[in-house]
DNA sequence: TCCTATTGCAACTTCCAGTTGCGATGCGTA
DNA sequence: TACGCATCGCAACTGGAAGTTGCAATAGGA
């Protein structure tokens, strides 16, 4: 056990490349295709691989699929931070309008929202993207409220979660159009409804 | 081309048996197994019938899943009406609930955000479902501004839309469970923000 | 009862998932 | 530079499900 550092036992770069381009590979046909017309050997051709070494290095497709979406978690969305809370939600909304649209926003979403919900894994990778983003954009919300732009008893997640509802609402319901006029537009209803009291800490009921 | 009235030339009760049959069973598997693990042998077995015949009726599988949901867009949701907008809301959250927790309402659901998306009659059928139901939900909230409970500008698809969804987003996104509760809540939070003028017509800016 | 549309049945073809054995090749090391 | 081993390419396989076809059985209406 006498090794370099860590990992695998000889060469590392060249079984990387692989990796990396089946993983890629994987996303495009995710996206392009959806789950069910993903077959491992288109894959693995669009990877420029053959079928078997997928096969040697993934167990069966599900476990493909996975990993492929696992490495999307790491994606980083950037959270901004305008100095006004009308700002910081249009652009939010519009990063979350862009990601949506995108390639590999395409790919998770197939994914997540697909006959591929059947494996545990996936949906465990569902709960854990869509609860880092949400958690990390609340501070978005925690920003303005230190600065008194919302009024203190708001809460971060119903704001979050009242902006994105929408944007879901057309993009798997509806199916309206997606795009930057949407995003606008779910910023500005959201932040209406923060400043209007309606999205209270304490079970929203100010009016009543 | 003298025959009786229309339609089929002869038989009719029949064959009309075995379609209802296999069509129910198509539901079933829908809901139970969703759309990437539903085999025509498996759905024809339930329906007591010979694949072979599922082939006869239907070009293939997806006609077949088509027919069944079509088959369900007819079926009508109740719309509620109270007296009062509160308990009217409340009601239409509630009716959704149940029928996205019951079996035909999986079914739906588990085939129209799938993989069977990629057929554009299912596109087609999703749109005139949620589409029809959108429209006559919309008139529980033109009663309310006749009866003077909320502005008149209120944009009655835009409350709708902002009660259920949240209820979707639960569903297809989060994971959090689908409940009575949560319908309670959605109908007073859209309630409250119709009320505070949120869900204008002209573009919801209301305190900008 | 008879006639015929419809169904049941079995035997196909095709496609893709997943497996196996063997030969070829790339890469780090001596 | 040359060796050795891990990894990859390749072809041939099994198994299951989609979809097809020809023929025999049957059920319902006239």
């Amino acid at each position: 056990m006498k090794e370099s550092s860590k990992g695998s036992r000889r060469s590392i770069g060249r079984g990387e490349k692989v990796r990396a381009a089946v993983l890629a590979a994987t996303l495009e046909e995710l996206g392009g295709a959806g789950y069910a017309a993903l077959t491992v050997e288109n894959v693995a051709q669009r990877a420029g691989v053959h079928k078997t070494t997928v096969y040697r290095r993934w167990k069966d497709r599900e476990n493909l699929v996975v990993d492929a979406l696992s490495e999307q978690i790491a994606l980083e969305i950037p959270i901004p931070d305008t100095g006004a809370i009308a700002t910081d939600l249009r652009e939010l909304a519009r990063g979350f309008v862009r990601w949506a649209t995108s390639v590999s926003g395409q790919a998770v979403l197939a994914a997540v929202l697909s006959d591929a919900l059947r494996i545990p894994e996936v949906v465990a990778a569902r709960r854990r993207i869509f609860g880092d983003r949400l958690r990390r954009a609340e501070q978005v919300i925690r920003r303005a409220v230190e600065r008194g732009e919302l009024p203190s008893d708001v809460d971060p997640a119903e704001v979050i979660k009242a902006m994105v509802a929408p944007l879901y609402l057309r993009l798997l319901i509806t199916g309206e159009p997606l795009d930057r006029a949407s995003a606008d537009h779910a910023a500005r209803a959201a932040l209406a409804a923060a400043r209007a009291g309606v999205l209270g800490r304490s079970g929203d009921r100010p009016a009543e």
